[in-house]
DNA sequence: TGTATCCGATACACCGATGTATCGAAAGAG
DNA sequence: CTCTTTCGATACATCGGTGTATCGGATACA
């Protein structure tokens, strides 16, 4: 169970209970926190006996493993359109625009994703994991930013592409810590595309913030 | 219990006992995050029965509660007075050492501060707290910026001095974010002065990181 | 030193959640 | 339609943590 079915007959049911079980289990994280919740709990807003979450889970850990890779691609793959999105040259404000409204959407995946990230700290391997994953969005970032270098200035005060591109991972992170606290989706989209133009534009964009 | 004595003897052991209950749970709490930590195990790592709990805290939360806010206040006077180490005039980049020195310290502290954030973000009560205590933070910081104004030249790339502070803040956050992963303190150390300077001055500054 | 008060240890009753073992029902294969 | 396999529900034993009530030793104050 949980692991690969080595032979086993095919299934058609199991993949729903198991989407059903993953999508109330980010209702109920996001609603409780991580630390909080019961694996009964998932299973009564699944609405489902505890015999069908043992039947596709080992443990909460794996069930909430799961449940952040699922999310986690999904969200990667819609900041890889929205960077895919204006052909070869780069339109940095387009761009920022676009990718901030994709990754301050929703302000449940957000708190799943703090859950997450203070799981992984306390967990080398999972926060290896996590650390791949950055990885490889701060790549598709610095590769976007590099290929824009010939158009638009891009400012030379920070270093190369990449820590250009960890710059805005960083005020991506920071943007997000504040956004859980006041829950103000809109301001903190402002307030990010104002620092990330800040970061990669040469001074000039000067809007100020509620 | 846990309130203030109305009348009550004065007490002397008590203070001890609970300052060993609220070290402990530091240790306990930064170990294991406060989601997976339970009363006993509190109560076995500092050396006490779960009576000795009971008559100094009402509950987990309490006591979590009581343990952020001595660290937090011990750490923003560690700040003030980083900040007001040199004198009127704003020396940016000493300040900034500084600073990042203090700031970065302990990842113990991180660990706990983060949980904190987690668990402000779904207790509204909880956050009003965190936020005026960031707001006070933030606004020491503009403070200090604003004075300096005059002296430095400080980049317009951002609107006013409060803006700047933002901005600091969220560094700061984002910093805090990949540290939590990598555990390379110097590394963000060193990233956290590049990218504050970065915010602080106009372009020059371009070092590499590791 | 006596003594009134406070503090913390011990014991107990009580859930709530966990994991397992078993069984009936659903679903694919023929 | 039948049969075989799989899935998930139910029942049960168990355990760890919680909160409370009680009591003996410690502590401050005269």
């Amino acid at each position: 169970m949980a692991t690969e079915q080595t032979a086993g007959r095919v299934t058609r049911r199991r993949v729903r209970t198991r989407a059903n079980l993953l999508d109330a289990a980010f209702e109920v994280f996001a609603a409780k926190g991580f630390g909080r919740v019961s694996i009964e709990e998932v299973c009564e807003a699944a609405g489902y006996s505890r015999g069908a979450f043992y039947s596709n889970f080992d443990s909460l850990d794996e069930l909430f493993f799961a449940l952040y890779r699922q999310r986690a691609d999904l969200i990667a793959r819609q900041v890889a359109d929205a960077l895919a999105g204006d052909g070869p040259d780069l339109d940095v404000p387009a761009s920022v625009d676009r990718v901030t409204e994709v990754l301050l959407l929703d302000l449940d995946w957000l708190l799943v994703k703090t859950d997450f990230l203070v799981h992984a700290a306390r967990d080398p391997a999972v926060a290896q994991s996590l650390l791949e994953h950055r990885a490889r969005l701060r790549g598709a970032i610095a590769d976007r930013l590099a290929r824009a270098r010939g158009h638009t200035p891009l400012p030379a005060v920070l270093g190369d592409a990449d820590a250009a591109a960890r710059a805005v991972v960083a005020a991506y992170d920071g943007v997000t810590t504040q956004l859980l606290l006041d829950k103000d989706v809109d301001g903190a989209r402002a307030w990010l595309k104002q620092l990330l133009t800040a970061l990669l534009t040469d001074g000039s964009a000067s809007r100020t913030h509620s």
